[in-house]
DNA sequence: GTTTATGCAAATTCTTTGCAATACT
DNA sequence: AGTATTGCAAAGAATTTGCATAAAC
């Protein structure tokens, strides 16, 4: 019955990693939170019986295994959110929006369609940051 | 006759700070590496006989005031660049593209227009993050 | 002369590493 | 049983704080 359990097994699994309580823990609290992303301390605090040194590897291991993202890093805090299903340990797809409220600090991570259209009505827009990775025409020309 | 120095003391005094060596050659720096932004380690070594404090120190006020903006974040390394003319102590003005190179690690910093055209030719595009700030739905309406 | 910046020392916080014990498959 | 994961201890790195000295205005 308990499907959600399950499904996050799978999800550990198919990427060649036990499925610990610790990790499930971790993976339910990111899952609850969809589609805001969690804090490391907010991560730390949920997760208090857990040394905090396991919780640093397991926060690198998903991110190696392309289970989570970091959705933002600001001077304060990092923060974490699930990655989608196409998501592996080979390729992330990383094109999403990532909106952070100035009034509850909350954000929302939300994955980007082709036609761009980030005027998100009732939603009052002080800052855009776009931040584009790639290959410069300089390094793509001397290759 | 030296313009640029004199221009960034002027900037420096608008904002009712002192116009030091160190943070003439701290600006300089950044100016010279337009539009490209500059890593923490890279400041550290251009200024190596400044103390680690003093730099830490020079760039908190220098965010605080409006001077510099953190261009971007990754794991690694924080770059960090020269703001645009409009901000200032009270508000900054942070609508810019950043794009970094997977290759050379360069970040580049560029201003947004509002026709987004990011479609940059000869950029090898391979991710694309959209950071958003502001007040959310939910925040908007309680108040 | 007064106030702000800087440097040094030390404290604090954050993150990583090594290794033995434990838990998962 | 065999291998991966966790916890503890300790090392290492990064950042912050306090205070006396030095420099800017």
């Amino acid at each position: 019955m308990d499907t959600t359990i399950d499904s996050l097994k799978k999800l550990l699994q198919e990427r060649d990693l036990r499925a610990t309580p610790i990790r499930l823990e971790f993976l339910e609290l990111l899952r609850l939170n969809t589609p805001s992303a969690v804090t490391l301390s907010v991560i730390q605090e949920a997760c208090h019986n857990t040394d905090r040194v396991t919780l640093y590897r397991t926060i690198q291991t998903f991110l190696d295994k392309g289970i989570i993202h970091k959705a933002h890093q600001s001077k304060e805090e990092v923060y974490y959110a699930l990655c989608n299903s196409n998501c592996s340990t080979k390729a992330h797809f990383h094109d999403h929006l990532h909106f952070k409220c100035s009034s509850c600090s909350q954000v929302t991570c939300q994955h980007l369609n082709k036609e761009i259209k980030f005027l998100l009505p009732s939603f009052q827009i002080n800052k855009v940051e776009i931040h584009i990775e790639g290959v410069c025409n300089r390094c793509n020309t001397t290759t």
